[in-house]
DNA sequence: CTGCTAAACTAACGATTGTTAGTTTTATAT
DNA sequence: ATATAAAACTAACAATCGTTAGTTTAGCAG
């Protein structure tokens, strides 16, 4: 399957443009022009953009999904499975950064069907947080905070990792699981006095 | 100047389009469609599309900027201008939550001369938000985790405020600005034992 | 009622969009 | 050396883009 190598080629190309630039705004002769070809030659390895903007998409979105039902069947309490979660993201990050700008960014652009496929995953990967959060503070492992406010916050710095851990290699990927556990948990872990 | 008030009815559903579709999906078409009117007739009031992008980014930029000028020269510690900070994200995404999304996604649509005005803003803010934190670490107001690490996560929350305040109108102003400050800050303050 | 201006309209422009059809080049296996 | 297939090419399409020119309509001042 050597068409396979030129097509991850083209779609590992058009997740730099789209991260630079987003879906719309890249045309496939801008695709074919940093691929070194003509836009025409693009389609003897792919179909059509919108399906190279779902494959990036989808490819990352199933990727948390499955990661977060690791996570939820692990007997684990809740401090521990939002570690997990923080080291899933990070993880991801540094596996595939550009693709994640077009989950972030670009998913609204994706055709009915995908559409529809990726919200619900998402909808669902939320909720499974949510739960998790809800159930550290029934175990009073977690402030009792409003729920959302924490759930969003965490996510918010997770989902836009991606924006500036490629500018900062200097820091390691250990300290940084370990730095981002502090700064995102401490804050909502009751304090001893 | 009731010029002016039709302009800045344009300018508002674009950024209401523009946070849905992104700068690049939205046409002139679009945006006439949702006035009601033609669009040759969008350019009695306004120059270009380029213009209607600039004038929602810029505007909020300012306002980040001024906001923290008045933060940086108060006599508060770290701790008290990282809460100011906070409040202001969170004034002004109640304010213009819409136009944040263009700040947020379609800078890079900016023509050169904006684009650099913004740009320079944007790093200033940043690099001002960093002093900060460091001079809380120098003080001992603020553990001593890696300083970027601290930065993006506070700045990535209150970033994406937008995307979903909205939607949970009902949690209160106060309400937010409350546990943002506590799940913002006491991940990084130092616990008492 | 008339004149003026703001703000809408129709029509069209040149450029660019994603994509297709048909052809040529390149590389590999026999 | 020849046949085969992958992957490039040229050329062009219909649709849509931001924008302009010129015209008509609506509202208000005198």
């Amino acid at each position: 399957m050597k068409i396979e190598n030129r097509r991850d080629e083209i779609i590992k190309s058009a997740a730099i443009l789209f991260k630079e630039r987003g879906y719309s705004a890249v045309t496939m002769r801008d695709l074919a022009k940093a691929m070194g070809i003509k836009a025409a030659s693009l389609y003897n390895h792919i179909q059509s953009k919108q399906e190279i903007l779902a494959s990036i998409i989808i490819k990352l979105a199933e990727k948390f999904t499955t990661g977060m039902d690791t996570i939820v069947n692990s007997n684990k309490n809740a401090i521990e499975k939002l570690e997990r979660i923080i080291e899933l993201h990070i993880d991801v990050t540094l596996s595939n950064a550009d693709g994640l700008a077009s989950l972030n960014n670009d998913w609204m652009h994706l055709e009915e069907k995908n559409l529809q496929y990726f919200e619900k995953m998402r909808v669902d990967y939320e909720e499974k947080f949510r739960s998790i959060v809800r159930e550290g503070v029934a175990k009073k492992e977690i402030n009792s905070y409003n729920i959302e406010i924490m759930v969003f916050s965490m996510l918010s710095t997770l989902r836009t990792l991606y924006l500036w851990y490629p500018k900062k290699d200097e820091i390691d990927a250990e300290i940084l699981k370990r730095d981002m556990i502090s700064v995102l948990l401490k804050g909502i872990i009751p304090n001893k006095h």
